[in-house]
DNA sequence: CGTCCCCTTCGTACGTTGTACTAACAAAGC
DNA sequence: GCTTTGTTAGTACAACGTACGAAGGGGACG
């Protein structure tokens, strides 16, 4: 009946070829990637990047469905970037788990648009190949599937809401009617309603006094510490060794 | 020169009025929550909004500059709903700054657009009040004002992941083609390339052996968990008195 | 009450987006 | 050579944000 139906899914349609093609999918993930990191996600669209490969709008259509699987292309380039080789994997699980999330954090980092092209796209084979990676850090840790599962749910979780949240400092930071937003600040603070931000900022915008405060501690700095006192609390409640011992 | 020009910031412009206009901020934002809550933000058009109203779609440019303003106000709306009422506010730190987290969660988690929609707009001053709780439930620790805004910042890291990360899974399962996801990856375990992740699955769907693992504890158990090992760690850091003692 | 001003409303139009449909081209098999 | 069909791409349409400028109507004043 419906067996000759094509599947839905990107990842099981073969890449077209019999006689070969002009484009592959790397390619237009590539220069779909190129675009992002040069000029932002929102550039990225089917004629920009026919235009960079020099092709019709169109011919896009033929190696990929929808402007949704383009876009599950480059969140599966990335997540290539995330993998960590063989050789690097640490043993032990702090240090593996550890390496995992700042290399994750690297990636999200150097491609600040990623988090919202991530959103919603199912997993692709590197999306997979990186959650092996996951499990393969605990591994030898004796934990059930539940706590496994549980501890890497926490800490991909940090680990996207810290590159979330840097990537909309940075935005907001750039975007900003600096002056205004500071003005705007101090006249919310004149309503008394804001002993404790005032006493921090003391009036002064906080785009320019949040980097004083923190100055020393560098963004990965941050991050890192954060991380640590997550693992050291989910060792202590999941009785798993800490590499101070 | 260029005193008299309106401001360029939202926030700074006062609401319009000296003849009682049809609509206000207010209401245009709560009818595009509405939809958003609704339809998801996607439909979340100026035409549509001004249909929700009755309105012609131009009028809304009356009280608001750009779609990113309706946006904005929409956020605001939604951090007006994290406030905590002041009888509520929990004297200890730990207390307070976990019901903060997870009044912030709840509401995440009954707007899941919010994760998108909050991208880079500017605080506004349901926002500021936000940030003024958050940092009252610190003003007890003696921590110095990098320490506070680390720990806030990190505490705020894992809350948004998780809330990011679980509506990125919501949107997956709603949106996955599962039969053939799960076919897909029994495909791929079949490489041998993913020995755990075959071992945690049994070569089924993640979809739904997940739920399984995870079973009895609730997504919001999971959430708390997942908070307590970060207070706990960052306690322990910070030499921050925790509630057993 | 009439009149005029300007605050408020919104119709039209332009450029941009994703993509359905379909025609044109070209390489492989006979 | 022709035919088949895999591959490329032009045209067209609906939906989007929004600039522009004309229309409507409420308030103050005569």
């Amino acid at each position: 009946m419906a067996s000759t139906e094509e599947p839905a899914l990107l990842w099981t349609r073969p890449e077209p070829g019999t006689r070969r093609p002009k484009f592959t999918r790397d390619g237009i993930a590539s220069a779909a990637l190129a675009i992002a990191d040069r000029e932002g996600f929102a550039a990225v669209s089917m004629r920009r990047v026919a235009a960079e490969l020099g092709a019709g709008t169109m011919t896009l259509y033929y190696y990929v469905r929808t402007k949704d699987e383009l876009v599950a292309l480059m969140d599966d380039a990335i997540m290539g970037e995330v993998l960590i080789p063989a050789a690097e994997f640490p043993d032990f699980w702090y240090d593996a788990l550890t390496a995992v999330a700042e290399r994750t954090w690297e990636v999200l980092k150097r491609h600040p648009w990623a988090m919202q092209a991530l959103r919603g796209v199912s997993p692709g084979p590197n999306a997979m190949r990186h959650a092996e990676q996951s499990l393969a850090a605990l591994a030898t840790t004796g934990l059930d599937a539940a706590a496994k599962v549980t501890l890497l749910g926490v800490v991909d979780d940090y680990v996207h809401g810290n590159a979330f949240r840097a990537a909309e400092v940075h935005a907001a930071r750039e975007a900003a009617a600096n002056e205004e937003a500071a003005q705007f600040a101090r006249s919310q603070f004149e309503t008394g309603e804001f002993p404790h931000s005032e006493a921090l900022f003391g009036g002064r915008d906080g785009t320019e006094v949040l980097p004083e405060i923190l100055s020393g501690l560098s963004e990965r700095d941050r991050f890192r510490q954060g991380l640590a006192m997550l693992l050291d609390g989910a060792a202590v409640r999941l009785k798993l060794a800490l590499p101070g011992n």
